[in-house]
DNA sequence: AAGGCCGCCAACCGCCCTGGT
DNA sequence: GACCAGGGCGGTTGGCGGCCT
């Protein structure tokens, strides 16, 4: 049995939008709101699919976004989140603060893969083309496995709390577990602020971070294909609800604040992971930090992988300022505002 | 000036996920 | 558990405008 077309699409309009349906379809949902996507095209008065309405309202229409010329700043973001999450559009598009994934899908296709091309860097796997690896793609690994669990885990304790407000009763608890940012400061690793105890394990791709101290253990395990999506798991169905829910109440009841709590990082023994989460701080400023603190533990130690291999260091540098040298050709200002102490 | 080429980007398409029943 | 509707996501397309010959 196929699937039925989303609306019926018999007479409906395709193709660019007129001003008029563009006030059509600000103005219904100024005064109603959204809704139904599928019912608002015949209440807005509009001979459009549901769809259509949808993808213009977010996609253009909406008031809070930002368009234009890409900044030198998020040009870096967007490498380095594709570097980490591949095309992971919207995801990529929760740390540009005002940018919507297909603007940054259609930039990426059109401008920054054409030159990571040029500088002979493959746009998919950001590694040389001529197949030498790339010095922090290992650890940039493990920090694309913490971004997939933490936007996993955000959308996921959305959704509950949602519920949860929804469905609240006099004697339930409140459930706000983590402080969402505002959409002007990108969230950095907030769901690892919660975690402290916990241990972690990040020797492989199917590491696995386990709560302490609790009855029931909770770990956050890489799926086993290269994905790194990972998902919250547990072998009991309670788990999840006993443990995180109640370990993530116990820290919003401490009352630590954001910037406290992020200094909180009890049990990652990673270097690049030590000292260089901040709260607030947006998530290419992790990066530059974290890629600072990469470049350093690597003058004296072992890297972070095997991936890494003994020119690592000159790898991860050519690469990462090649990268920024890219992007800072003829563009950037006298005072960029993240220099890498590595370069 | 005209036609062809190419880049950009808004919009579409189809698949997938989630929640409700 | 199965089915369905709604919505999200990523890949792709098509139209437009600028540039080149």
């Amino acid at each position: 049995m196929g699937r039925s077309p989303c609306c019926d699409k018999v007479g409906l309009k395709k193709g660019p939008w007129t001003s008029e349906e563009d006030e059509k379809l600000l103005a219904h949902i100024e005064e109603h709101g959204h809704g139904s996507w599928r019912a608002l095209p015949s209440k807005a008065g509009l001979q459009r699919c549901g769809k259509s309405c949808r993808l213009r309202w977010t996609n253009y229409l909406r008031p809070d976004i930002k368009r234009g010329k890409f900044s030198l700043q998020e040009e870096q973001t967007i490498i380095q989140l594709h570097a980490l999450l591949g095309n992971r559009w919207s995801a990529i598009a929760t740390h540009l603060s005002r940018r919507t994934d297909n603007e940054i899908k259609n930039y990426w296709n059109t401008h920054l893969k054409k030159r990571l091309a040029k500088m002979g860097i493959d746009p998919v796997t950001h590694k040389a083309t001529n197949g030498a690896p790339v010095g922090t793609a290992a650890s940039l690994n493990h920090m694309a496995q913490w971004e997939s669990a933490r936007l996993e885990a955000e959308g996921r304790l959305a959704r509950e709390s949602r519920m949860r407000t929804a469905a609240s009763t006099p004697t339930s608890i409140p459930l706000h577990p983590i402080n969402l940012p505002e959409p002007t400061t990108p969230p950095c690793l907030g769901m690892l602020q919660p975690w402290q105890g916990a241990k972690l394990d990040l020797e492989s791709p199917t590491s696995t971070l386990t709560f302490i101290g609790n009855n029931n253990s909770v770990s956050l395990g890489a799926s086993e294909s290269n994905s790194a999506m990972w998902k919250l798991r547990s072998d009991d169905p309670e788990c999840e609800e006993n443990s995180v829910h109640k370990f993530l109440r116990e820290q919003q009841m401490q009352g630590l604040e954001g910037e406290e709590r992020g200094r909180h990082i009890i049990g990652c023994e990673e270097p690049w992971f030590q000292g260089t989460v901040g709260v607030g701080a947006g998530f290419t400023d992790m990066l530059h930090d974290a890629l600072d603190c990469w470049g350093e533990s690597s003058n004296g130690q072992a890297e972070l992988s095997g991936q890494v291999s003994g020119d690592g260091e000159s790898g991860s540098s050519s690469y990462w300022s090649g990268i920024l040298g890219m992007v800072v050709t003829s563009e950037l200002p006298p005072s960029h505002p993240h220099p890498p102490a590595f370069l």
